[in-house]
DNA sequence: CTTAATTGCGTTATTATGACGCAAACATAC
DNA sequence: GTATGTTTGCGTCATAATAACGCAATTAAG
C-alpha cells in the first residue's frame, strides 16, 4: 500500500475524545504527553494513521493498546485542518469521540494508561495542539446527539436506574430536567426495559433497574429540552 | 510546509457533493472523468489537498476554478477511509457538500465545466470510487439538516415564493407535506420575510415573494415530518 | 362573467408538553 | 413496632403544538 499522487502528503493523525461519566459529572480522558511538542501538556490521546489502517483500526489501537479500553461506542466527529495545528509540520486530524463506562476501565491496562487522567468537562486544563477546539465540537455533538438518539446508555453500566440516567442527562446537557417528564419520555421511547430487579443499598426507596433494549428498531425520540 | 512523521502518508482527496434544485427535483453535479482510473465514469468533482491548503481552500478551488461556481453553501460531510477506495493506492477522502442555486451557474465557466452534468438524485448513474457511499451520506445529512436548519433557501434564488420552498422540501425529503401547515411553520420560524412583491406570470393567483431573513439570530425550527 | 387552478388564511380535534401533586418504598431513629 | 425524612414511581391538568382539513381571494383563459 502506498500513496500515489505526485505532491507531498500531509501527516494524518487520529485524535480521540473519550467521554466517561464519573461521580455525577461528564469527564474526559486526557493524556499527559511525555515528549515534544507540548511535552507535559494535556492532550487528547491520538496516533498517526498507518498506511494499512482504517480510521477505526487506529481508534482501536489507541483505545485498546494504549489505554486498555475494550468496550466503547465510537463515532467519527470531524476532520481538522489548521495549517499550524501541529508545530512539527502539516498534520490533519481525523477526530473521533468515544463513550465508555469508566467503571469497566482499569487505569493500568494500557501502555499510556499511567499518563492518563479523567477531567470533568467543566474544569479542563489547557490543551495542546488544537485539541480545545476538537473538544468543543465533541461536546456540542454529544449534547445534540443525546437528545434524539440512545447514546446515554453507553456511558452507564449495563444495568442502570432511571434516576442515574436522569442525572447523566442533566450532567451532559447542563440543564435541569423534570424528573417525571424525563421518565415518561424515556419509557415511551421503548429504548429501556425493566429487569424486574431493584437497586438496593440506598436508605430510601430502591429504584427499578433497567437495561438498554437491544431488540428495538432504531428510531429517534425527542427529549425537547428548551 | 511539510509532513513530518516517519511513516509514509496517504494521499488526501477532497470530494464534493454539489446539490442543486432543478425542475422540481434535487440534483447532483457529477463529473465525467477524462483520465484513469474510472475513465468515462461519472464521479464527484474533487482534487487532492495541497500541502498549504485548508480543506475549504481545496473546495473553493474545485468550485470556483474547476466548476465556475461563485456562490454556495459549504459544509464538511464526513471522511472516508476504505483501503481500496482508490485503485491507485491509499487515498483518504475528506468530503464536503455544497448547496448552490443552479440558475446562477453557467455551465461553461470552469475548467471542468464542459465535462459536468446535473443528475436527479433519484436517477443517478453508477459512480466511480466509493462516491456512491459519499452521496448516500450526503443525502442523509441534507435531509436531516433541512428539517431543523435554514438551508433550503441556499438552493433557491434570493427571491422565492412559499410554494417554491414547499416543493423544494417535498423534493428533498421525498414526502408530501401539508401546504398550509408548512407555511405556518416556516413563517413562524421568522427565517423568511415578505418583500411585498408578487411573482407574476402564472395563470392563477400570484404568490408572494419572500427573502431569507439574514438579520435573524440562528436557531432551530422543527418541521417534524413523520 | 364564468371556469379552473392556486394561494393565503383560518378552524378544529387530537396529541404532546410542562408543571406539578401525592402515595409507596426504604433506612434510620425512636 | 412506629414515626421520620427522603427518594421513587405514578398520575393529573392546563397549555401548547400538531395534523387534517374548509374556504374565500386571486389570476388568466375561455
Amino acid at each position: 500500500m502506498h500513496a500515489f499522487n505526485k505532491y507531498p502528503n500531509p501527516s494524518v493523525a487520529i485524535d480521540l475524545v473519550v467521554f466517561g461519566y464519573r461521580e455525577g459529572k461528564l469527564n474526559l480522558l486526557l493524556l499527559n504527553r511525555k515528549e515534544a511538542p507540548f511535552q507535559h501538556s494535556w492532550t487528547l490521546p491520538g496516533a498517526f494513521l498507518q498506511m494499512e489502517e482504517l480510521f477505526q483500526d487506529t481508534c482501536h489501537r489507541i483505545l485498546r493498546t494504549k489505554l486498555g479500553l475494550e468496550r466503547f461506542y465510537l463515532e467519527q466527529l470531524y476532520s481538522f485542518d489548521a495549517l499550524d495545528r501541529d508545530p512539527r509540520g502539516r498534520a490533519l486530524s481525523v477526530s473521533y469521540y468515544a463513550l465508555i463506562n469508566p467503571a469497566s476501565y482499569t487505569t493500568t491496562a494500557g501502555a499510556m494508561a499511567n499518563d492518563v487522567q479523567w477531567f470533568p468537562t467543566e474544569d479542563l486544563p489547557p490543551l495542546g495542539f488544537d485539541h480545545a477546539s476538537i473538544v468543543s465540537v465533541a461536546l456540542k455533538r454529544l449534547r445534540a446527539k443525546i437528545l434524539y438518539h440512545p447514546v446515554g446508555f453507553e456511558l452507564l453500566e449495563e444495568a442502570f436506574t432511571l434516576p442515574e440516567l436522569h442525572q447523566l442527562y442533566e450532567a451532559v446537557l447542563g440543564v435541569s430536567i423534570d424528573r417525571r417528564n424525563f421518565r415518561r419520555k424515556i419509557l415511551e421511547s421503548g429504548y429501556i426495559i425493566a429487569t424486574g430487579q431493584k437497586r438496593t443499598g440506598a436508605k430510601n426507596r430502591h429504584p427499578d433497574i433497567y437495561q438498554f433494549n437491544k431488540a428495538i428498531t432504531p428510531h429517534q425520540f425527542h427529549l425537547n429540552i428548551s
